[in-house]
Formats: structure tokens, sequence, C-alpha cells
DNA sequence: TTGATTACCATGAATTCCCATGTAAATATT
DNA sequence: AATATTTACATGGGAATTCATGGTAATCAA
């Protein structure tokens, strides 16, 4: 497995709707991306999905190649094969890092979530995904909470690790 | 399994945020990263988790990735994983040890345990934590004396050990 | 030609690198 | 055993670099 992200950050969003990248993923798009060398700056692939995604997910160079060669292997004509094109071929946004390390999201993409003048970026396995804080905060935390409350007073959900799999 | 931490130590943090790792600590370090080779600094990953937990966790490369698996195999898009890679992934530093076996903890995670000038560190399985020291002494201590306050006068703890069952 | 996108340049703050020093611990030498 | 030598530790300081962010000029698209 190549290289994870790790880390979350706070960033600010230019009128130009530029964003610094938080510079420990740099490193790790760097290393995703085949076509990357000294002096170069990397590629990545943005997932921004259909209406019911409020984050963006960006994938690396070779995070995406993976995807696309899972896709590839789904019988032609299938519908579980329409809908990952759609989502990861259609509703994706390829580009580069600037050389300051920022990021332009086109005014699409941040209509698309509502992004103003700060994102949020958070780390989350071999991706990264970018918010609009308030959205991460109401939602997702939100979420969490209520999720957390059902369980146990004295549950820890770090039992979970060894609920899964190898071991 | 691979080698231990053990043992405990105060240490100054310094304007910079720089704190020497206990020495003992150091040589699991090295032995936990595959990386590592003479003459290289280790690698680590500091887990601060959310605004409930008051210590950093720190795990060697090789006990990060074995985390990394058990999250992998949980199924995409459940709460459990969502909630375990936001802790891991999200909620967390990557860094290195430096020339002098110092670490830089960097402000952000200073505030969150408030650390000052000075940490405390304590070995715990395979990972060690650092606390303030006050926050040790009043929240930890407090909690474990208050728990053996509860068993029997003449009880040894050491009878735990057989509790637990084969593993 | 005008609104947008891209390329360049600028700057303060944070972080990393490199070197320095006193001291305790370990080892070697009479 | 007592002393000299070396090695490992803990800690500090300043210079050099990287970061995050903002601005302006050059290019494009249509």
């Amino acid at each position: 497995m190549a290289r994870r992200f790790r880390g979350e950050s706070h960033h600010k969003v230019d009128s130009k709707g530029r964003v610094s990248i938080p510079a420990l993923f740099r490193r790790v798009l760097e290393q995703g991306d085949p076509n990357y060398t000294e002096g170069l700056n990397p590629e990545l692939v943005i997932v921004y999905g259909d209406h019911r995604r409020n984050y963006l997910e960006c994938y690396t160079i070779s995070a995406i190649e993976e995807v696309d060669a899972k896709i590839d292997a789904l019988p032609r004509g299938s519908m579980e094969r329409r809908m990952l094109q759609r989502l990861f071929h259609g509703q994706s946004f390829p580009t580069i890092v600037d050389d300051t390390g920022r990021l332009v999201l086109p005014a699409k993409l941040r209509r698309k979530i509502d992004l103003e003048a700060e994102a949020f970026f958070i780390a989350a396995g071999d991706t990264f995904q970018i918010w609009k804080p308030e959205t991460y905060e109401t939602e997702e935390l939100a979420k969490t909470e209520a999720w957390l409350d059902e369980l146990p007073e004295d549950f820890d959900p770090m039992a979970y690790l060894d609920r899964a799999g190898p071991d």
C-alpha cells in the first residue's frame, strides 16, 4: 500500500479559489504520482460526486488508477460499471498542484459544497477530503455523536479495531 | 509481538516544541520502523484524538500499520470505519525523531493537551503516551486510585493477569 | 474586451537544520 | 580502586528553509 494521508487542517480559500494543500499531504501526492519528479508538481483527481455528496474527495494518481482498474474489471454494460464510471469518470476533476503548493478549486466545485472563505482538509486512508468547515461540524460530528450516544456508557470505540478481520 | 515500551519520565519542552524522547523508547521506535536503518531517524505517528482525549498517543510505524490494516478490513461506508479513520487518519500527526533524539510537537498538539514547559512520558504496551504532568496526576492517578479503593483491602491486582484468558 | 484562469513575485510566520555545551553513564587505563 | 577517556543524553541558540497567503501581470476564451 502506498503512503497514506494523515492529519487534518483548515486553510483559507481566496477569491480565485486557491487553497493551500496541507504540507504533509503534498509529499503523499508526489509519491502517488508515477510521473512526478523533483521540480515538477504532482497531479491528482478530485471526485465530487452527485448532489448527495457534500465534500470533495481527492485521489492520488495511483489511487485513482487502482479504482479505474477495478471498474474496467466489471462487465461492460452492467449497472455497477455505469454507476462507477459516472462517479469516477464523469463527476470528477483532474488537476495539478501549483508551484506554491496550492490547489485551484473552480467555482463549480466550490459552489457544489458551498465553500466560502475557509476549507477543512482531513485525511481518510489513501484519499483526503475537503469540506466546508460548518458542514463537517454539523453533519459529520453530529452524526458520530449520535452514534456514540447509542452505545453503552463505557464502550470504547477502539474495541472495533479488534472485531474486524486479520489478526 | 514487537518490542514494548517500558518506563516513564519527565522532559523539558522548549519554546519550539522540542522534547527529548526517553532514551529507552528510542530503541523501540527504531525497531518498530521497517524503514529504519543505522544512521537514520525512526518515524512514528502521534494520535491526538478528539476533544475528549487529553494526552498524545505515540505509535511505532508497525503498530500503526497494524491499526490501518484492521481499518481497511472494515466495510467501506460503515460508521465504525469512518470513526476509526477520523481518529487514526485524521486526528493524527506523522513525524520523525530528530538527530538529537527529540520530537517536535507543533503548537496545535501542545495546545490540545495544554502542554507547557514540561512533558510526562509513560509507556503503554506497544505505544507510549505524552501528558501534561498536572493532568496526569489529577486525572489519571486519581482515577486509578479511586478504582483501587473500591477493591478489598488485600486484593492483589495481579489476579487480573489470569482472568484475561489465552491470547 | 471583459471576465476568468494561469503564471510570477512577495512576505511574515512557522519549522527544520546544524552546531554547541554541560553532564551523566560507560569503558578503558594505570 | 582511582582516574582518565569516551560515549550517550538532555537541552539550548541561530541561520536557513518551507509554508500559508496575498497581489499583480500575462494569457485565454469566446
